[in-house]
Formats: structure tokens, sequence, C-alpha cells
DNA sequence: GCGGTTAGTAAAGGGGACATACGAACTGAC
DNA sequence: GTCAGTTCGTATGTCCCCTTTACTAACCGC
């Protein structure tokens, strides 16, 4: 029982991918040099530590140390993005670092299809990592839609044509391995965490931008999914007394403003009224994004208007959960000022002046939402091993 | 180390205040006899446990058990409460059972003056809870004010003329024992959680209506306070687009429609305009709740448009947090469905269907600020032996 | 008074950490 | 080349504390 929790420490330490040698071990947990050579002779026996050959020795001089590493073939983890348009599976090593990928054009509006998709993608990028499919310790699937994480059940995506659909059992069906699904928001705001611009911090938002408006809420360093799952729904915050309609059944949403089908709107508005622009009607967001940073004043408007609804979305969180930092994902991540500084015009307006000391960047991860996947197969393995 | 482990492990169990028998130990502990028995000749001469006199014998026969309990007088617990009317003391024993209290009026304006007299209410109820001050462990202190938890300073208490106020400093010199200072909303939230409607719920918010709207956030069973300490203040988010000025300096505020004051001005508009109401204009929100129950219409009226403006704030808790409960305290907690119904009727335009299943209730607990702050230093002192 | 049952203690055994000591291997100075 | 100094890893004995087993104490019903 003491030796289940060093072996915890021991292993731990290894979690960084480094090599150490048993005397490092001993002074990097405390423990004793006697005790530390056991426990990693027993390691060693399991193969969950490897030996790396013999290290260098110091200006000082001594004996050259045995080198030791974590053996992170030992398991590996998958995460899965239903995205919008594309499905995307990665595979990652018992460290978490990704090996491999495959993907495919999501299928709307066949739940069943598009999850059955998945098997194939696995073993693509299973062969491509050349790790064997046995080793799959967990699966974390991010979901462009609602979830329920407690029953791994997609409540509804409407941009998926899902509704009520158990991906968990399914995934955990067609993989063999534990599954835990989440919302991809909540997934890109554990990946912002681990390797993002939210590093180290504790308390924070991502929000996403994409077909919806969506958020993860981390709290005490901890993601917080809510009671069934869907908190950060932000998007479906009023942001104006008469807006318009949106999907959820309400009016003046945050999504029927900031959100990429809604600065699309705003540009192709912009057009009907015969402003000039480099764009077309129905341009994608990235691609406004791209203009407006060139100039295009019909881009520029769009994010304007989009980043003044998002400050009254965002001085919501600020008064409710008193962040450290807000981040703004999606895809109009390379907005830059362009959107944060009428967020930041707009914010004095509806939050305290206490919550200024609240920092409200952009985000730089190209995939948070798959990244996030990897790490919520990665959680719930660890969650497991504590357990079991 | 392992000892240590078993002795709160034992003593954990004498929380509840029950007492037991060395056998009911090594049971309820999985540990085993001769070791529940040595953890406990150890607790016995710390005098941690007290031996209460032998039990009662079994129907089926056998030894009469030596019985047990914690010496619930061991350690003692003051909580402080500076609302804006009276500042109000409780001292507890090391289960948190209050002993005694003492109250005095709160000094506006003068915050040295007011922080110097919780000496004298601390010393007033100890000498009524017949338990030494040196056997003072921690203090918790509510404040109805913007507090910056981790420095332990109430940046802001317009209600009671504060800014800046170093609490936890002064009250440590007081009082000579560690200090941990909270918002009045959030002390409130964690008395719901230990002894409201809220035990055994692991994600809620109880909203505070007194002077200012406030609310206590629990997360994960935990108490979230913010990155500084500010996290709940929704009552500084905006609900009407061209509303009313706030203290804080934006318009439309949740505080402009649903607080204390905002109601009794509501009743006294409804005055003004010749409506017929047993009220005086300037009445107390408490009254207008009695009058409203009686069928006051303006009463009622006031109390329906509080309603309709929390239904708006609620709305964002529900999107942003997703919890299982909502509990509304303070001075219209004896409104019901009063002020209930109207949230109700309003709620659904602004919040997602899938947070239905989110209960709001009324709390019931007439000092949950108090015993909140009870809660606080019982939490303070743990943490402390925790790490210790 | 005697078998059955429960409470608590005593003694022996074992797992695992710790302290100490020692051999192995290497550096640098002379 | 030799030797002191340093570091790595292992071997050995000790101690702590839990566990197992066994025992005494105290109570019941018959």
């Amino acid at each position: 029982m003491v030796r289940q929790l060093n072996r915890r420490l021991v292993l731990d330490l290894f979690r960084d991918g480094e090599e150490r040698s048993r005397a490092d071990i001993a002074r990097q947990t405390g423990l004793t040099k006697p005790s530390a050579s056991a426990i990693t002779d027993e390691l060693l026996a399991e193969e969950l530590l490897v030996p790396t050959g013999v290290g260098s020795v110091g200006a000082t001089g001594g004996r050259r140390p045995n080198l030791l590493r974590y053996n992170s073939r030992c398991r590996a983890y998958v995460g899965v993005y239903f995205g919008v348009q594309r499905t995307v599976v990665s595979i990652a090593d018992a460290l978490g670092r990704p090996l491999a990928r495959a993907a495919a054009a999501s299928s709307v509006g066949d739940p069943e299809r598009g999850v059955r998709a998945v098997r194939a993608l696995v073993t693509r990028a299973s062969a491509r990592a050349e790790i064997s499919l046995e080793r799959l310790a967990s699966v974390g699937v991010a979901v462009a839609g609602l979830v329920d994480h407690r029953s791994g059940t997609c409540l509804l995506a409407p941009n998926l044509g899902w509704r009520d659909v158990a991906l968990r059992e399914r995934v955990e069906e067609l993989l063999g391995a534990p599954t835990t699904v989440y919302n991809e928001a909540h997934a890109g705001a554990l990946a912002e965490r681990h390797s993002g611009v939210a590093t180290e911090v504790d308390s924070f938002v991502r929000l996403t931008i994409g077909t919806g408006v969506g958020s993860g809420v981390v709290v005490d360093s901890q993601l917080f999914a809510g009671s069934t799952g869907i908190a950060g729904e932000v998007g479906h915050c009023r942001v104006e007394d008469d807006g318009l309609d949106c999907a959820c059944g309400n009016t003046g949403c945050l999504e029927t403003v900031a959100s990429a089908p809604a600065i699309t709107r705003a540009v192709d508005e912009a057009l009907e009224r015969g402003e000039i622009s480099s764009l077309r009607p129905g341009s994608h967001v990235r691609l406004i994004v791209d203009s407006a940073r060139q100039g295009d004043d019909p881009a520029r408007a769009a994010l304007t208007r989009a980043g003044h609804g998002l400050a009254r979305g965002i001085s919501y969180l600020l008064n409710v959960l008193n962040p450290e930092l807000i981040v703004i994902g999606g895809a109009v991540q390379d907005a830059g000022g362009l959107l944060l500084d009428p967020i930041q015009e707009e914010l004095p307006r509806s939050s305290l002046p206490q919550n200024r000391g609240c920092e409200i960047v952009m985000s730089s991860l190209p995939d948070a939402e798959l990244d996030g996947a990897v790490l919520l197969a990665r959680r719930l393995d660890e969650a497991a091993t504590q357990a079991g």
C-alpha cells in the first residue's frame, strides 16, 4: 500500500519523458537510494521503465549513472474530434505525444455512419504510428454539440444532424476501450491549459468561435463541464434585447452575433448594401479574417460587431467566474487586435472595474479540440489507474 | 506517516459527533482491532478523544464496549459577519456546532472602528460559550462587499463605506488566529451546502439578495471564489439594455432591478403613481414580501419585476455553469412562489432547454452568512492541519 | 455453571522504508 | 601510475506499524 504510493511517485516523475538514474529518482522523490532502487527494479521488470544506457559523469567525477526512461509505448491513447466539416483521429503514446493522425469528411445527418468511420480511422492511424491497438488504454471524444458527459451521449449537434446519440457506448463497442465524451470547447480548454497560452493558469475560460460559440471553463486547474456536461454555453447567453432568432429558440443569443455564420452573414449584408469589398458572398470566416487584416472594411466591420457582442458575453464570464484569463480560439484565431480591440473597447461598459486584471488573448493552437480529446483520454485513464 | 494517515481516518470518523467503541472504529475504518486500539490510545492521551463510559450490550450478548467521543472543546472556531446593518460574531466548537453569538450595529464609514469592535464581540461570545480563546484555531470572515481572498482585503464595500481594508491582517492581530476573508454570498453558499437545501449537491449557485445581488458558486463540491475572490458577482451582469445607473458605473445591472433597494424603489414608484397599497414609502423588503403574501398589488408587482430580472441573471448562470440547483437567499427568502413563479415564467426565454433540469428554490437558512463564516474558519483550519 | 458472543489486549510475523556501509567506476591532482 | 575525492548502485541491519493469531474480560441465555 505504501509501495503503491511510492511507485506512483516514481512513475509520475517520468511523466515528463526525461531520462534519469536511480540516484536522480532518490533525490527528486525524497526516497532513499535503496527504496528508489527497489521500486525501479520492479518497474523495469514490468517494462514500465526501460534502460537507456549509461550517462556521462559530472565535473566532479564519480561512477557513471545507469539511465532509465518511461516506456512510452506501453500504452496508447486515441482522441477523436467530431467536427462539423471533418472527423479527425489522433493516436498518442503513453506520454500523450502525438504519433499519427487520420481524418475523413464528417457524414452529416447519419450518426451511425459517422461513428463507424472512426474504427477505420483509428486502424489507419495506429498502422502509421506502428503501435498495436491492443495497447489502447482509453479514448477521448470531442464533439461539436451539446454533450451529457455522464452518460456519454451527444444530446444535440445541429450542424452534424445528431440528436441523442449514445457516443460512448458505440465507441467503446467499436474500439474496445473505455471512452469519455465531451464538448469540443471543453476539449479545447483542456488543450489550451496543457500546451497553449493557459499553461499553469488556475482559472480561465477558452471561447471557441465556430459554427456556434462555446467555451470551456477551467476552475482551480480542473475542467468544469457542468452537472450534466453543458457548462460554458455562453453562446446562448442573450447579448441583445431585440436580436435575431437563434437555433436554440430564443433571440439575441451571442451566437447570432459572434459565431462564424454570423460573421459571414454580416459581410454578406454589407455586400448587399453595395459596400466595397474583396470578398464574395458566403465567404468562410478565415477568408474574412485575412481580408480584414489586409484592410477590407466590411470584413473589419463584421469582426468589430462580433467583438462588441463577445464583450457582452465575456462580461458575464468575468462577473460570474472572475477568471485570470480569457482565451479566444476557433476560426477567428488569427484576427488578433481586429477582434480583441473591439472587445476591450466595449468590455468596461458591462463588467466590474475589479475584473480589469483579467487578460484576454487569442489562442494559437491549430488543433485544440483534437489535442484536447487526447488529453481527455489520458485523464480518463489516469482516473481509472488511480482508483484501481 | 502511515500512522498519520490512519489517525486522520479515525478522527474523521468522529467528525459526526457520535460516540463509538474501539471495535466500532475497527469495523468502520477497516483497520484491525489492535491498530484501532493503538491509535485510539494515542488520541486519548492527546485528549482529542474522551471516554464517555461503557455502552450497552447487544441482544446476542458480549462484553460491554468502552465508548469514546470527539473532544469537541479541544478547539474553537470564530465566524464574523460584517453585514450592512449588523456585525455578528459566532463561536463554535471543534465540530462546528455553534456555542454562542454576539452582535453589534455596524459602524458605517469607519472600518478601523468596525474591525476593532470584533475583539469585544468575540470576548463576549467566548465568555457565554464558556470556552477559552486560547483554543481558538481559526477565524472566518464574511463581508458584504468585494473581497480579494488571496490578500484578505476588502476591496470595496459601498454600503459599509469601506475601500481597501486589510481585514485579514487586522483580524489576525486582534484575535491572534489565522483568518480567512470571503464575500458574504460565498459564505452563504458554503452554509447552504453544509446545512441548507444544497446538502450533497455537487454544483449549485446560491444567490443572495440584499443591498446588492451576489452569489456563491459551488463547483464539484468546492466553493469557487474566483482568481481574486470576486466570482459570483452576477448582480453586475447587464440584464436590461436601457436600464438604470448602477453604483458600479454601468447601467442595467441586475442589482438595479432585483436588489433590496431596487424592490423598495419599485414599490415607492407605484405609491407615487397613486397605486393602492398597505405599504409606506421606503419600506423594508421583508415588509414588502409580507404585504405581497397578503395580496398587496404593488408589492407583488415589485417582486414580479425583480423575478423577471433575476431570470435573466440566472440564465447566464445556467448557460455558463450548468448547475444542478439554484438557491435564492437573503431578504426575499420568504417570498416563495411570488418570486419563483416570475423567474420560471421568464427563464425559458433566455436559457437553453437542456438546462430545464436545474431546480430553483428559496433558501430557508436564517443566518447563512454567519454560519458560512464559521465554515470558512473550519475549512482554513482543516487545510492547515492537512498540510502541517 | 456453561456455551455463545462481543470487546479489548498481547505477542509474533511480515512488508517496507530508513540509515549505514560498502564495492564499482570515474575524475583530477601529483 | 597512484591516490584522494566523488558519485552510483547495492547489501545489510533496524525500526515502524500493520496484520494475524491467540488470549482474557465481560456479558447473555439457559
